[in-house]
DNA sequence: GATGAATGAGTGTTCATTCAT
DNA sequence: CATGAATGAACACTCATTCAT
């Protein structure tokens, strides 16, 4: 007997990920993707029960890749500042190398697959960052707002800008980064007007 | 494709609205519209060429009412942070109103149907608004930065907050509103030390 | 507009019973009903939610084919062996003319697809036979025994005979018909030694 | 398709058995088969050379158990009568006891694989049965007619009788079958006043 | 012999679109 | 202009069968 191929389950993860992002939901059938992953359709139902569920599994891949790539940075020995401008970096980084990562993490996070429970299971993931951000607040460091207000401003620019879609690019260079990076700072920090350098 | 109608026509693209909103693109058939419209499905082909059409007519018709909110807020006798607030508090409002506009938004931008094309007739209905944050950089009062950022900052972070997707809800009231405001001003702002009581 | 078309429901069952004493209900494919019934696939689906309700509907068609042949020869003025003898060969005529329908009849009741509703339902139809049998169970013309006792041995052999299935055959002329029913009047009539010339 | 696990090709009918009248043939896959019986779809395979012939299988399986049944209370000791009336009692036996029996031989009989061969083999089989009826006929018990009526009078009726489909419940305890096999006697027997006691 | 992963042709069903009315 | 019946290609999914292990 043959045994399950890991290779395939990830070679239909990836051809997901290619084809929706290239195509759309709808667009993207499911002998399309079986085609290119190199099995046949019947194939892909032994690695995932249907259509939904191949896509969610490959949400959740793409999600943990992206929070591996965040939580590695992560350092408690850091300042907070630094720890979240190497998060910023590497994230910048990941979308240079692999840009359909956040481009399917869009489509998919506004598409009607999105649910509470898999925004719970990525907010429970990415815990030590959060936990990071609220010791921050108690320091004083960090404005005393809602998770809500910090994601708005720390996180979804990145998304933003990493997609740099449309008429106004953004070349993400180190320098580039750097800047964004700190307007994201100025947005979620208690300010002493020392900090002001910046933005020099 | 004429119009005779103008009711069919409005009640066509609200269906769309209602109804991708609600189930998705992909899970939304011509004939559902048709039916929630009070139409029949052939009667949708003399006011939109096919289906695509009707979403892109639906997306506009979007882009038109929420770009008019915020342009209607534009009023250069006012300081730049005092426009910026109002556009702000004017976007709030027609959110809680009618939730499904962002929601389309948002579904329709990440989605393979969006296009270069669409993003800049947004981009160029926009320009009162993006005149007056190029002019604030020539007054030395926003960071000499790419639109890229300013909108990744200033406007981004608008539709997290009125979606108040999952987990860590954001209660739009006035308070919170101009706390979102600051930091977003925050942001974008070069900042003298005097300005620092924005975060009082 | 077009106007729903009964031809087009009545090909539809005709085509049913015909593909499926042929070639049995799962090698039926409903492609093969909509290409014999001279329709697309999809008008299939506007005359009949799926397959399911179509060899239903068939199945209630040919019910009533032979129910109302059958009811068709109850008459009161007449004396009940008679009006049994008339059923007989009134149901004998239609096997005949359509050999189908004893064949789909006993097809689809012994299939999965048989409920008690269904049974049900055949049952009332044929209500005013099944009273005259009670009336002459008061006249002491017929056994006073169940109605399924009287199932068995008055319809049933009809089933078997009209499809003289495989190595007996039985050629339902007239004479043949009328000893078949005098073997079914023998087993259900309460007798009297006057009555066995029957079977002279 | 060597048999090696006798108890493995048993469990194998048995399973075709008891799915085949649960959910009909169509509903029936090789592999709920095959997890019925506690075997991989693999293994169904070294034992029966495709599913019709599992199924084909099972029915001759089916087939033996009702018709030895049946043969098992011939006995040319004892009259006709009483030599039927055994026959009767035994087949209502099993099917109080494995009710599925007939359920299947009823749905595969009705079935399109229902073959002249296959009916000429369970002929063949109850020689002796029908060798009996033959003799009684030269004896001026039986009505001198053919098979086919013979059949549909004796036989058909217990299995309209063991399956008490629907509306009109037969309780097969001891009374009852009599009275039932008292009717099917009535039927086929070339009558004398003297047993019209059949039905006292 | 036994397994169960792999196959791909075939299924029932949907749906954007057309067109006779 | 408006209708909705009709279409048929395309879809997601199943399943009898094979075969590498």
């Amino acid at each position: 007997m043959r045994q399950r191929d890991d290779n395939k389950r990830l070679a239909l993860l990836e051809a997901t990920l290619e084809l929706v992002t290239e195509q759309g939901f709808s667009a993207t059938s499911v002998a399309m993707i079986a085609r290119r992953a190199g099995v046949s359709p019947g194939t892909l139902y032994i690695y995932h029960e249907d259509k939904d569920a191949l896509l969610v599994s490959t949400f959740l891949d793409v999600c943990d890749r992206l929070i591996d790539t965040a939580l590695g940075q992560v350092d408690e020995h850091l300042v907070l500042r630094e720890q979240l401008r190497r998060v910023w970096v590497a994230l910048f980084e990941v979308a240079l190398a692999s840009p359909r990562l956040f481009r399917f993490y869009d489509m998919f996070s506004h598409s009607a697959w999105m649910t509470d429970e898999l925004r719970e299971r990525n907010d429970q993931r990415l815990a030590p960052l959060l936990e990071a951000l609220a010791e921050g607040q108690r320091q004083g460091l960090i404005k005393p707002v809602g998770l809500a207000l910090l994601e708005a401003f720390l996180f979804r620019p990145i998304h933003h800008l990493v997609q740099s879609s449309g008429c106004h690019p953004f070349e993400p260079d180190s320098a580039s980064i750097d800047m964004a990076f700190a307007m994201a700072w100025d947005a979620v920090a208690l300010k002493h007007c020392a900090s002001q350098e910046s933005v020099s």
